[in-house]
DNA sequence: CTGAAAGCGCTTACAG
DNA sequence: CTGAAAGCGCTTACAG
């Protein structure tokens, strides 16, 4: 039963529909000049054959793919795989595809050579957030370009889309603030991240401006147990903060357990929370977190705008896009009277 | 600053290394016979150039890609990240790359061929849980192999490498007997799927085998805040279980912290909850779910060795593959004793 | 609007 | 082991 792969050409399309195979061509490229009867003959043959075009053919002689290579997130974190989705839907309203890059390229092995460009990929969008340094050299080598999906790396020659976390940070300390809070922590993670860094720059600098107290930073680690220790240590001093705004959800929660599990610690009464993110575990009975939403819709809309305009039109103007992130108060922060 | 994109071709690389473009081929296809001089020379040639063998020319002559489709999984559940990197590191090793396929393929848009078939993928790897009746039909009808990564759709010609998922639910069952409990139910969500089946009846079958009564099945949804209703009214009833096992870690999280939160019950001593998927909040402080964990990377390799097993030995016989799976018993059922 | 022909960058028999 | 040449399935000037 194994046919062999008889695959359908634009020859074969030709002959059924008794045209040239430049007609039928042309009938799968909008745009071409064909009358509107040949292209009806074309496209019954067409059918008839369950004819398509080898993206690989034409690709050959327009010079571009219509691939898209696309670095994906890191495991583990809940929200990424929407993203994907979102990414991968609005590329293909674009009439583009993803190729997937592997998640660690092997920097060493220099002989093997990433596989992955020989696709020519038209452009990469890096939605990954650590960092891959030869993945950038790459692209600028072969002056493809590349934009950087809700994450910043700076000094490469790349746009970004990315959330306005700075100003999510000024607004966490501004809640704080108008509920009378006087002593707050910024809780991060492991791995230093730019967007991170806004998110603690912006907390920081607006708690102080507001308070006259410096607020505290500690780092725990982006891994929920493994962030356990760091939080447990923090509630053992003899004074706590009044509030902690988070890195990330994950983060949050953790303070949460180990607050009221552990500490008897009531919140918000005694501790105030917010994270960052609004995982779907940040609207659960447990959490009810006040946090802060990405619109990661947006995100991929705009990455995808950018990468197929820099594409389309050979424009090599790095853009820098900042969204605005939404505040969502749920039930760990005291309500502003 | 816009060079134009300037390929280096293989012929480039024969000029500078001073052979034939053929030569420089055969160099880059491993097996061929080149002398090691030739070869030394001709590499030099092409890292001074930056020459990358161009991957669509090359599937045009030897009619393969080296490209896998991928279906991939639907948001929202933590654990597909995972799968995605697994699949996608596996596939690497192997010389192939992936390329997305979009979630949803519009089944009525007949005039808008899927693009993703003119890329000519080489084989199929789905790991969504929804049934696309079309890609089924467009794989067999260009006979490329497809295989099912982690779930079952019945009645299609395709490879399928799954969890014993019936297992799992007679070992939830056994253990719950063990522990002297007399009424159980097995929680489901709310689309039907193979895999959750097994799960079900092996549940069902075995508890009623070992303590002559029958499990009840209640179907709530898969989604935490959706399934919450049906979570209270079960909790409302005048008499409760004594042990449930839920279609999947978040529902068993919703059964939580309903039960404690809102019923004030205790969780093992009144009531015993069994998840399905090990998800990272199982481990969380607040949950030490027990629960069932998939062995993913394993059925991410099997996954990928079945597909390029069929594509290049062209073996079109199918493969079903069953992967036991592995019990974490936590804090959320009684012990052994 | 349509056809014949060249060319995209490879691989692969075929000679030598 | 190596080279010249045909061919993979398209697109795209070039004529008509």
């Amino acid at each position: 039963m194994n046919s062999p792969k008889q695959t359908v050409t634009s020859k074969d399309v030709a002959k059924l529909a008794g045209v040239s195979q430049s007609t039928v061509s042309r009938v799968f490229i909008s745009g071409s000049s064909v009358s509107e009867k040949t292209k009806q003959k074309v496209f019954e043959a067409a059918k008839a054959l369950n004819y398509r075009p080898n993206a690989f053919a034409r690709s050959l002689t327009t010079n571009e793919s219509k691939l898209i290579g696309l670095v994906f997130p890191d495991a583990d974190y809940p929200i990424h795989m929407k993203t994907l989705q979102l990414i991968s839907t609005e590329l293909q309203k674009q009439g583009y595809s993803a190729v997937l890059i592997p998640w660690q390229i092997d920097d060493n092995d220099n002989h093997s050579i990433p596989n992955i460009f020989q696709y020519r990929v038209d452009g990469v969008i890096a939605a990954s957030a650590t960092f891959n340094k030869s993945l950038y050299e790459e692209c600028e080598e072969f002056n493809i370009p590349i934009v950087q999906y809700a994450r910043v790396v700076k000094d490469t020659k790349s746009s970004h889309v990315v959330s306005d976390n700075y100003a999510a940070g000024q607004l966490a300390a501004q809640h704080f603030h108008h509920v009378g809070t006087k002593s707050a922590v910024y809780l991060t993670g492991n791995v230093p991240t730019y967007t991170n860094g806004e998110r603690e720059a912006g907390f920081c600098s607006e708690f102080e401006e507001l308070t006259g107290k410096q607020a505290r930073v500690i780092e725990a680690d982006y891994d929920y147990l493994d962030s356990l220790d760091t939080i447990r240590a923090l509630f053992s001093e003899s004074t706590q903060p009044q509030a902690i705004f988070c890195a990330t959800d994950n983060l949050a929660m953790a303070v949460m357990d180990i607050a009221r599990l552990e500490f008897n610690l009531r919140i918000p009464e005694d501790i105030q929370v917010i994270g960052f993110d609004d995982i779907p575990q940040a609207q659960w009975l447990n959490y009810q977190l006040t946090t802060f939403k990405q619109d990661f819709k947006r995100l991929a809309r705009e990455s995808v705008k950018i990468v197929v305009n820099q594409i389309q039109e050979r424009n090599t103007s790095l853009v820098k896009l900042m969204i605005p992130v939404q505040f969502i108060e749920r039930n760990t922060t005291q309500k502003i009277k």
